[in-house]
DNA sequence: CGTTCTGTTGATCGAACTCAACTAGTGTGG
DNA sequence: CCACACTAGTTGAGTTCGATCAACAGAACG
């Protein structure tokens, strides 16, 4: 989709200020009382909810250009807590701003509420992962997305990768113990579908993987074109 | 929150159409190629993902007032399915629609993606449900999600209501058997939380069921105070 | 250079699934 | 208008997937 400059200005205008968090570090925590958003320009989050007997539920990894927060336009507290899993630049920007710029750039709008949709429809899949699928297709399932998300981070090789997650936030993210994860990593190597040296995952066999996982690829049917010409 | 009777107008328009469905009907199919969208007038509806080996994921229910098939936003096929669970209304309107009316009205934009970050938020909650929590506490968490969106639906009493949905639908949401759920019903009713007479459900102590379910009240901490004043 | 985090593996347990049979409604069409 | 089919709910018996508990190794870290 192309901008025209004053929309890319606007958006630019949202990245005016940075704010720099160490790995480990929370940005929200549940809860909190907060009228800012951000953007993720660097780095690796994660957003989570915990229940009241100390489980987690990871909710989404966060890569640059993601929106943070956006709960807070309906909520005065935040309903998840988002961490840093690398070091992070998030900027931050109020949410009068964003209603400025819908007044300002309508077609800006309905292009984040668009974005916004394909988030949802994120959280729809790994729902249905998380409430009728196998504990191995999960575990697939979440190297197919972290690669999805880091593909072209510089790296060069497309089927290698730093997952840059522990086996806990894995089985965090998909209702699964991290023993049982470990279990499920083992599997798919002996079934061939990865390997892994040095902290590195190696897609082995990616199409079987992407059967295994009960991939649907959600890239193909984006549609964007409807939105009203740039003025 | 107020609207100006400009924005009332714009709201309305989108109202415009008329399309009745029986009960079972289905208004979008997974993978149609549709560019309208809708808003449930009258009548109680389901979405859901179908996976490769015919197991079901509900998503989310829908009451009047809720917007329908956001997703054409970003996508050309429906990547989820939505069938009418009672005789319903709906009310088709295209995607440009929606475009013309965030232009002409900036703090409607505002709005309608507040109303979706609560959707969001009821999504990721079902999310951690699914993920982390018990099949009794799933399904006491449905009981006390229907019982909250059909109350004031008339019939007075509000401790008493039918739940329109089949103990497979249950499972369907929650990510357990029929069976399962059949024997939750049963756990639930030798606890003294809730009866069954007629097809009914009587909540019979509500608080008990709330810390069963894990309940959070995200009615709570709405805040939509932040959007610009009505001009 | 101990301490903590992460990963690994074994043994056992239990929650939820599967399969199967049966009942009670609810149509519905011959 | 009744026989038959179909749906929804119920219950029992046996099985399985993933959890729990426990122990240990190596890496990371202050």
């Amino acid at each position: 989709m192309e901008l025209t400059p004053a929309e890319r200005d606007a958006l630019d205008g949202l990245e005016e200020r940075e704010r720099l968090l160490k790995r480990g570090t929370a940005l929200i925590r549940e809860n909190d009382r907060t009228s800012e958003l951000f953007i993720l320009k660097r780095g690796m989050m994660m957003s989570y909810l915990l229940l009241d007997d100390g489980s987690r539920q990871i909710l989404r990894f966060l890569y640059p250009g993601d929106m943070i927060a956006l709960s807070t336009l309906a909520y005065s507290r935040s309903p998840e807590a988002v961490v840093a899993l690398s070091d992070c630049v998030a900027c931050p920007f109020e949410r009068g701003a964003l209603a400025d710029l819908f007044a300002a750039h309508p077609r800006l709008a309905a292009a984040i509420m668009a974005l916004n949709q394909m988030e949802r429809v994120a959280l729809t899949d790994r729902l249905a992962g998380v409430g009728r699928t196998s504990a191995k297709a999960r575990v697939a399932s979440v190297l197919l997305e972290i690669r999805a998300r880091t593909r072209g981070n510089g790296d060069g090789a497309t089927d290698t990768f730093v997952l840059g997650l522990t086996q806990e936030e894995i089985g965090d993210a998909t209702g699964l113990t991290a023993v049982h994860v470990n279990r499920m990593f083992r599997q798919l190597e002996e079934d061939g579908l990865i390997a892994r040296v040095a902290g590195r995952v190696i897609l082995l066999n990616e199409a079987a993987l992407m059967r295994a996982a009960n991939y649907v690829d959600r890239f193909a049917g984006l549609d964007l074109g409807w939105l009203p010409p740039s003025r």
